[in-house]
DNA sequence: ATCGGTAACTTGACCGATACAGAAACCTCC
DNA sequence: GGAGGTTTCTGTATCGGTCAAGTTACCGAT
């Protein structure tokens, strides 16, 4: 053991054993390849590839006994790596996202979209390789990960990672990013929706509201100076929400604040809330990027002894199954992550069809719908 | 910036739009490779290799040279797929899942699990790509996808994925799987779990037990006749869960009745409890699989006006935060799925870096523990 | 003047396959 | 019986790199 065992502690504490020595046989041995088995046989390299790969470029007999010497050498059929080199597909697709892989398996929306992804996906038998946006060590997983083409799902603002996948000339399909021409897009009416769930606001008379937001770049905390000019370069989704909820809320003569959630979490949002609330002349209502920041909105006006919907209004962004599961249950602008996910995957499959036959690929733009949802969260303003 | 948003009037129109003719420029130029740039400067292919891998081979300023030039060319750096095959390596690692995909995205316990996974991955920058363990048009995953190494979580029962996997003499660790002293093993005491729980009920009075269980070949369906003998070939978590359920309550004295649950999921489990709580000796408590399974209990309990825990306690496994979502909050037994995602990572690194260095892979065999949860769902026998 | 050492590149082999263009044997048919 | 078409298998080039072992040229030290 050259390093303590990093599992020695588990082990302790939670009864691991060690199996006798009878350790894994490493093959040290000479590796088995095409060539091990046609030396075998006495055919050429290539009889044996076609005994795997065409069946129909050799006679019966000698399919058989290629395939009964190759099981007896232990072969274990043409080499991956070998064979997307040659034949430039490697039977894997990517989906990139943040920084933080796990963000994929955490958030409903994003669970939601990448198992529809998995669905759709699933009768071409394509593997799907998760891609974080930030490798270590000199890693780029979206420049040194071999793929047949991409979702660029959520990356980054700033994302070099897509920007070495447009250079790679991969297939990409663009999933609520800032749609460019040269690529098919699918992403759902977030500019549309933000003025639906701004415009129920406001018809029930709230004039001072606040939003809570995030997608900005990490310097970014607290209260907005001059929000349209600061989100400029901000995730796409964010700006199209910000806008939309703007574009209502000003015409409508409403006082607005907006904070910026720097860490994406309830937690960190109910802080924001907090701050917001606690100003002299408080939002009567507050418009949340998302359900999760809608959810630490609810939680600071708990905190600060607020009623919803009574005192305070609270509307959110996704209807993520989190919105029924709070109390009250969110209002909420509910969009099809499910569908996206299923549009976006015939999309690059469309893409990956489009690129083998040299043909160029249908520019597709798709735009899903959004709608108002309400619940408990949203009421008449007080007063 | 309050301009007409252009894309509202087609999401409401349509959803979907083509752009104009402005088509993604297929590359069909000769690709740029190491040659391409090295003919340029009037190097060898070689130094400019080593330009992008090791800077200290070459001068500064004809590092600079190519470097500038490369960018100038559009090149993109090394192929990931060349160079994963003279390197050996990839840069990935995948996760072998049953044939559906989507249930990592869908079922909390996994997706917990994957989480960590992504957690513990991140700071060595490897990739994760998910495996199913079928493939369609003759693809399968297991043997022709280019990885570094699997975690074998979760497959079907016979899985000829994993013998593939085994085969191609990949770097393994088994999750939840029989152990193999070949490799590297991590697991939860799941027998030691189902005790607990059946130990549980039986110290409440209860004699008349129904067991939920899912795992066996797809053609099981209803009460098996001799549920020791039937569960012989069933994936290696229900065997062990159902021994341990037997090895309590048959010594107690119980009369025991095993229903199998063909497709997991709470609609066939309460479709199963339905039938077991139909018989004219009905059981007064239910001991499930998993908390999917124990809230199919538990709306099987309601349609039949059977009360819980009054007339009918149902203990789950996992403690899936489904587990308290349900009314009345399951009994269960606890798992840490994250723990286990940090472990089997852990141990899949450590592999890899011992076939990196050709060293024999540690057998190292983890075992996290289970703890019983007592919450609403569990109470005395009834009379 | 010779020698060893090193910085800076180059050479040739090889990773494990597949594509494509033959070539040899085998039919078929008039 | 030979043209023409198949079937079945072989040879060679190539995919885009990296590795290990050279080859120069230059430099200070003996």
């Amino acid at each position: 053991m050259p390093e303590p065992d990093p599992l020695a502690a588990v082990a302790v504490a939670t009864g691991v054993r060690r199996p006798a020595a009878h350790v894994a046989t490493i093959a040290s041995v000479a590796r088995v390849t095409l060539q091990t088995i046609a030396d075998e046989v006495g055919v050429s390299r290539m009889t044996v590839s076609n005994a795997f790969n065409r069946p129909d470029q050799l006679s019966a007999p000698m399919r058989e006994k290629i395939l009964a010497t190759a099981d007896r050498l232990g072969y274990t059929g043409p080499d991956p790596t070998a064979r997307a080199l040659v034949r430039g597909s490697t039977g894997a697709v990517g989906v990139l996202l943040t920084d933080d892989l796990a963000y994929g398996f955490r958030d409903a929306v994003a669970t939601d979209f990448l198992a529809a992804v998995a669905d759709e996906l699933r009768p071409t038998g394509l593997s799907l390789t998760l891609l974080s946006s930030e490798g270590r060590d000199g890693v780029v997983p979206a420049r040194d990960v071999a793929v047949d083409g991409v979702l660029v799902f959520s990356c980054s603002l700033d994302s070099t990672a897509r920007d070495w996948l447009v250079k790679r000339g991969l297939p990409l399909v663009l999933v609520d990013q800032e749609p460019d021409p040269a690529f098919p897009s699918v992403r759902i009416d977030d500019y549309h929706g933000a003025r639906l769930a701004a415009q129920h606001v406001v018809d029930l008379g709230h004039r001072r509201v606040g939003i809570l937001i995030s997608g900005g770049s990490p310097g970014t905390v607290g209260r907005l100076a001059d929000p349209r000019r600061d989100a400029e370069g901000w995730k796409y989704v964010s700006r199209r929400r910000l806008a939309g909820f703007l574009d209502v809320l000003e015409p409508a003569g409403a006082t607005v604040v907006v904070h910026h959630v720097d860490q994406y979490g309830d937690r960190v949002a109910a802080e924001q809330a907090r701050l917001m609330l606690g100003s002299d002349a408080r939002p009567t209502a507050i418009l949340a990027y998302s359900d999760v920041l809608a959810a630490g909105g609810l939680r600071a006006a708990e905190e600060l002894g607020l009623t919803v919907p009574g005192d305070l209004s609270v509307v959110g962004f996704d209807d993520n199954p989190l919105a029924t599961r709070v109390r009250p249950e969110l209002t909420t602008v509910r969009q099809d992550a499910y569908a996206k996910g299923t549009s976006a995957a015939r999309a690059l499959t469309a893409s990956l069809r489009a690129a083998k036959a040299d043909r160029p690929v249908e520019p597709v733009e798709v735009v899903l719908p959004t709608e108002l949802v309400v619940r408990e969260s949203s009421g008449p303003a007080p007063g």
